[in-house]
DNA sequence: GATGCTTGTCAACCGATGGTCAATAAGCTG
DNA sequence: CAGCTTATTGACCATCGGTTGACAAGCATC
């Protein structure tokens, strides 16, 4: 006689539609700008299930970032074919390109890092996977000298930098912000007293 | 008979014990960490009154913030004396000095940034003049090419950065990284093009 | 010392938020 | 159709940032 109340699914299937869901929310609204009981309503759930399923709004946003990493690490992952050089560089052009085509997420990330600790231990944890891939790639070993390693680290947020003056100015190619991220990284490593890891692409 | 329920301060008085510990306070908390009703608790007062000298909790937070950046601000004033590039070396010693006197205020400042945006906005501004003041050391003028202003832009970054991997090991001499993050800047200005700017200290 | 006035101060309240829990009902199984 | 599992819900809670109107401290005046 009368339809159900609601729509029973399966857990996997839940769990994957509010991931996905969170995922687009969390791309164009920063953390604080969202509330659970935003997300389970445009979800069409109660706020109980969203809880059911994810045990805090911190466990949520995590959850779609490590997603979001995995996809990012995946797309700059350098080929193993290329020398360290040129592997860098196609590494962070396609940084780059991931950057473009996700401008809104990536903002409204820098701007959520600083809400949730363990958000900025996730963007850490990135960070250092990936300076220990750069210094992997220029033949530093796993115990560079303090000054080594403070340059390659720095240099990473020397990037976030350029990269939203970048897209707040929109007035370099990115090419030429890719060539230039590349130099500074030489000129740290040079300032770094480290001259000789700079390989024939430096 | 009965004594008075509270004690009753002028305004300046009530303004002046309440910034104080506000600064107290941010100086040890991120802003997310800190309630109005707590650091009304803690100054005795209800958060009422809070409310009275403060209309919200960004506005207090920004008033404190207001206090620390004119501090800063005049301690790493480079002397009018000095050369460009003595100047600027002094100022970031100058910088790191302060950073040194201040660690966990400045580590719970840049955790705080993302939270306000009123405070992305100041600390932004801070490093619009901070950047300005290095392009007209420099030389450059104030309106120099894309990539000249990315790299002192994005070399601002660079140094928050190296400033935290600093604190987080303390292996390296403060002078060691003062050389390394003005060597640092010669590197991105030459990856800028912009060798010609650099003075007798690059 | 009583009176009145200014204004610094507070208790009580509001809507929204993150988070919890016992009860309900969807939909498979026999 | 009965029974069972469990996905789902409404009602609730503490706390947060913020607001409001009434109270009273302490000075001035007589």
């Amino acid at each position: 006689m009368s339809e159900p109340a609601y729509r029973r699914l399966h857990v996997h299937e839940r769990r994957r539609q509010l991931l996905e869901l969170a995922a687009e929310l969390f791309a164009t609204h920063a953390f604080a700008e969202l509330s659970m009981a935003r997300i389970a309503r445009e979800a069409g759930i109660s706020k109980a299930l969203l809880y059911h399923y994810f045990p805090s709004k911190q466990e949520l946003f995590v959850a779609t970032l490590q997603q979001a990493t995995e996809e990012l690490t995946a797309a700059t992952e350098p080929p193993a074919e290329l020398a360290p050089p040129a592997a860098l560089a196609q590494s962070v052009d396609a940084f780059l390109a991931w950057i473009e085509a996700h401008e809104t997420a990536y903002r409204k990330l820098l701007e959520s890092v600083g809400s949730v600790p363990e958000v900025r231990a996730l963007v850490d944890e990135v960070r250092d996977r990936t300076s220990a891939r750069i210094l992997d790639g220029i033949g530093a070993g796993p115990n560079p000298p303090p000054r080594v390693r403070t340059a390659v680290r720095s240099w990473l947020w020397q990037m976030d930098g350029a990269i939203l003056d970048w897209l707040e100015h929109r007035d370099l190619a990115r090419t030429e912000l890719r060539d230039f991220l590349l130099g500074a990284l030489a000129g740290a490593l040079m300032a770094a007293g480290a001259a000789e890891l700079l390989g024939a692409g430096g």
